[in-house]
DNA sequence: ACAGTCTCTGAAACCGTTTTCAGGCAAGGT
DNA sequence: ACCTTGCCTGAAAACGGTTTCAGAGACTGT
């Protein structure tokens, strides 16, 4: 409640000056080095962060910044990267954009001068917001997300492109043609490319996707729910649904039990981003994995070292890291007849 | 990347002292406010934090710590506290100290001279840690989880004995006599809590639980399957199982798909908080529920109302949430034969 | 025209550190 | 003895703001 001591405090219980104890405090040999510790567990003094960085310019802060930390998929990056910074002196300070721009910029803006570094993973591909981490000179590692090159920024990013092809081709492989997808945000990296993904392998294969095959869910349960519900509405609708990441996956699953069509008989849901959940569903989902808290920890490492070089910045690195098929069951040959509805009551 | 521009600087180009652009900064009347205004966008000036709170002691942020941002229970109490700020002028640190009271105490060490305020769910009820926040007079509301009391604490909590009671008398309802519980960590308040409401009720029905029924968790999911594990490798095993939080009981439903345990045939579930996929479930999932991002959001206006307090601390402040049972197909009547158990291959 | 207000101003002190600078003091070489 | 060298030290100047203080003008009312 008090006032904290301050520097000056313990150099005058300790008999010697301030400087000298900043010395020692930074590590270097001083004789009095017995006493000033002593004075300072007598004080319980702790160095104030604000006048420290004030004076040396650097905050021991780095921030790691995504659009949704409940979303399992970043959940698992901040383990990788904070599994990193164990150790080290770093504090991490978490920071949540829900997918808005708006959001994003603000806390940019909030945060640029009180970290050395951050780990972002962009909103949108074009809004301008990483350019002021550029502008302020605030090493940035991006995560998952690419904003247009400045060569300013490292990435870590996935083979999304090839990630959705080998969604596509599984779905292919047991027979499929009416393959429909619930896309993320076009604005973001994962969504654009997962699209582009599928509408590449599709077109390899020389089939057209129907119009209303494509849906956008936006990332979010809410928006996959809805997609869901727009392809099971279609006149003739698809056999089966490459769903573009676990949030929309989530949704869609939910819409297709209140239609009550009947996976992977009616129809086969492949989704991206596996979940503790994934393996307890019936049936198991299928979906594309990747090393997820690598991704984390590799960009923290990047992040770190990128904050210790001492001049000017060497070119941008992009690490791009592979994806995998975990198969379980919600993918089936593609169902013959017109699909079969158990109806099942539910509330307006 | 060249050095950003400080307050001087912006008195220079407007033909001021920095205390009158000080003075307009913080809002008072002053005749070259338009000049300054044109310095300042000119310039792209920016205040510096470590300076301003050096000179004022605040620092115009707030802490967010808790044990597990990715459980969606504080995911959703994170979403509530930053709906409170979001206009305001406050940054949000969040933390995440993995249920680690070690872990909890690097971080309050390292946050509590960075931010004016804390929302905190400690690690455990008994661990030393908030003590150094009374101690620094940071001002602090316990979020879901108490510690002893030392009057200085507000907290924001939920009525766990209720709730674990509503749980077990809606088995008993349903016929059961056989009632397990895989309860979190007794170190915390929740799972304390918790515990003693089954215990209670179950005494209260005249049951004693047999030995074995008890099994501990440690809240996390893997602890959950474990913990299910062993309830089934029982002789003579329960008819339902009260899972004392929402990761133990994906856990939990992990272990009875890979042994093959049929829900609610077998065995009856039924969990504490609610999650999206609750509901997706086959069967859904019986829970408690509770209002969750209002216990981040007037935790977070505690806080705020408590920080604007201009003299002494007024006495700690306690409120208690109601929880709700949300019923859904989990739960039946108990089996009355032994188990039958549905033979899965499961690879080795 | 004058005192009394009122509003606005700049100089300077201060917040708690780090870092430069110019020694002081002991040890070592001659 | 003396001069060098090397370690260690304290005083003082930053860092970039905010706030106190006293004073300068510009208004009021008489």
């Amino acid at each position: 409640m008090s006032k904290s001591p301050t520097i000056t405090d313990v150099a005058d219980e300790a008999g010697v000056s301030v400087s000298t104890v900043s010395r020692h405090l930074r590590g270097d040999r001083v004789r009095a080095a017995k006493r000033i510790d002593r004075a300072i567990t007598l004080l319980r003094y702790r160095p104030s962060p604000a006048a420290q960085s004030l004076k040396s310019g650097k905050t021991g802060a780095i921030a790691l910044v995504v659009p949704d930390v409940a979303n399992p998929f970043f959940a698992a990056v901040v383990r990788g990267a904070e599994s990193i910074t164990a150790q080290g002196g770093q504090t991490i300070f978490l920071a949540n954009t829900d997918e808005s721009d708006e959001r994003e910029a603000e806390i940019i803006e909030d945060l640029v001068s009180r970290v050395d570094g951050m780990l972002l993973a962009p909103a949108s591909e074009n809004n301008p917001n990483p350019q002021r981490l550029a502008d302020a000179g605030v090493p940035t590692v991006l995560i998952d997300r690419e904003v247009p090159s400045t060569g300013f920024f490292d990435a870590v990013l996935i083979d999304n492109h090839g990630g959705a092809r080998s969604a596509i081709e599984h779905l292919l492989a047991k027979g499929h043609e009416r393959i429909a997808t619930i896309a993320g945000s076009v604005e973001s990296t994962p969504g654009r490319l997962r699209l582009e993904g599928y509408l590449a392998t599709m077109a390899e294969a020389g089939i057209e996707p129907p119009a209303g095959f494509v849906q956008s869910g936006g990332f979010m349960e809410h928006g996959g729910y809805q997609a869901m519900m727009q392809l099971l509405a279609l006149a003739d609708p698809p056999t089966s649904v490459f769903v573009a990441n676990n949030l929309m996956t989530i949704g869609a699953l939910r819409a297709i039990k209140d239609i009550g069509v009947k996976v992977p008989g009616d129809l086969s849901i492949i989704g991206f981003d596996d979940h503790p959940f994934s393996e307890i569903l019936d049936p198991p989902l299928t979906v594309i994995d990747r090393p997820m808290e690598q991704q984390g920890a590799l960009a923290m490492r990047m992040l770190l070292s990128r904050m210790n070089e001492d001049v000017l910045p060497r070119a941008a690195k992009r690490v791009i890291l592979d994806t995998r098929l975990v198969e379980r069951a919600s993918c089936g040959p593609p169902r013959r007849s017109p699909m079969s509805i158990r109806h099942r009551a539910r509330g307006p």
